[in-house]
DNA sequence: CGAACTTAAGTGGTCAGACCACACGGGTCT
DNA sequence: AGACCCGTGTGGTCTGACCACTTAAGTTCG
């Protein structure tokens, strides 16, 4: 079974054999697949096809390899593919402004969901953690989108976040009074007054620019 | 200069040296890279080292390569990496929770976007083309994604879109008259009664389930 | 016996060369 | 002028050869 997949490529035939082939087996995370010499029997394609699609996974961050060991599923979590993308071609100016404006979007979406989701104690902690800490703006948020619940959106911030501070140079803080005012909205789950003092953040930070 | 990036790993050290060359000479989305051989010249490394990063940039959505022709900078849009990243290992059930609810997130922020900066027209072009089709619930939302001016939100969700379709069942179908009147508050461009609709069009969907 | 060393096999990393399939452009024939 | 043909360049793929490194089995020696 599992032969011509008809891509044309077949580099991507690789690709789309491993994967079902790590679901047919079950592999998870640090677990090892076959050596690239016996991909390229099993699967009856040359071995430098064989290493396109492992290379191609691997800048992914998808998988790992050791030299002298093996090719090993990686725990998908960072992406080397963040830093490229980001620097790749960001000359564009209409990507910056996007850039902001989503992240802005999604910083609002983790404080939705916090307000929506999280236990009383779980602000109460971020309270304190902003009350005893010094931090930036970036800072507040990565913790704001680590406290939320949803790891996806956690995953789509850091990556917005590293696109956006690749490409802008404004590094301007917020005071921390008006944090601890936004946290106190946040623990009285008061959406509106949340979005409102939000988006006056937003709006010193551009004119303080 | 630019030799000995240290990497270690060769393909990794064309794919910086493709970044700053790609930079160096202004290249566009669009625009020819120079050839597998010549890369292999004038970075004096094997051409398959220079296949290994031309592939997986490829698999990223950064160049596509047309045979007989050449390799080319793309415009950064759809990425294979997509429909790779949702089946490679989704087997985690929070995580579906997550997707949908980035989603919902997500498709809102598209709705907010849209009504803080579409133009008149663009809603009536919306308008009148949700009257005279036939849709999904996943078609309006593409419709809605692509209509808002943020690329990269729609980008986004274009991705989350597809993890989530892969990842549930569900193929409800909202009324089409329930998509109308959102968009009827999209045209009067009140928020909180988009965003009520939307809620309630979200909740219609897990009952029919 | 056990610790240290040696060795062989396996694995990824890289290169060179050979073909193939396809696209394009220039030249030729009608 | 139009249709055709073929050379050149490009990506696509395979093969075989080394190299560097890891691991573990086997061997030697104290």
């Amino acid at each position: 079974m599992s032969k011509q997949h008809s891509s044309s490529k077949v580099y991507l035939d690789v690709v789309e054999n491993l994967r079902t082939m790590i679901e047919a087996d079950g592999l998870l995370p640090g677990d090892k697949i076959p050596s690239e010499r016996e991909l390229s029997e099993r699967l009856a394609v040359g071995r430098s096809s064989v290493r396109e699609a492992l290379r191609a996974l691997e800048l992914l961050g998808l998988i790992e390899t050791r030299r002298g060991e093996g090719t090993f599923i990686k725990d998908f979590q960072e992406h080397k593919l963040v830093e490229l993308l980001g620097t790749f071609f960001l000359q564009n100016n209409k990507v910056n402004e996007d850039l902001v404006e989503t992240r802005n979007l999604i910083e609002i979406d983790c404080l939705r969901v916090i307000i929506a989701h999280a236990i009383d104690d779980e602000i109460e902690q971020l309270i304190r953690w902003a009350e005893k800490n010094d931090f930036s703006d970036e800072d507040f948020f990565l913790k704001v989108a680590m406290c939320n619940r949803n790891r996806l959106l956690e995953r789509i911030w850091r990556i917005v976040n590293s696109y956006a501070k690749a490409s802008t140079f404004s590094d301007t803080k917020v005071s921390k009074q008006a944090y601890e005012t936004l946290l106190e909205y946040v623990r009285k789950r008061d959406e509106n007054q949340v979005v409102a003092t939000y988006i006056s953040l937003i709006r010193n930070m551009s004119k303080s620019e």
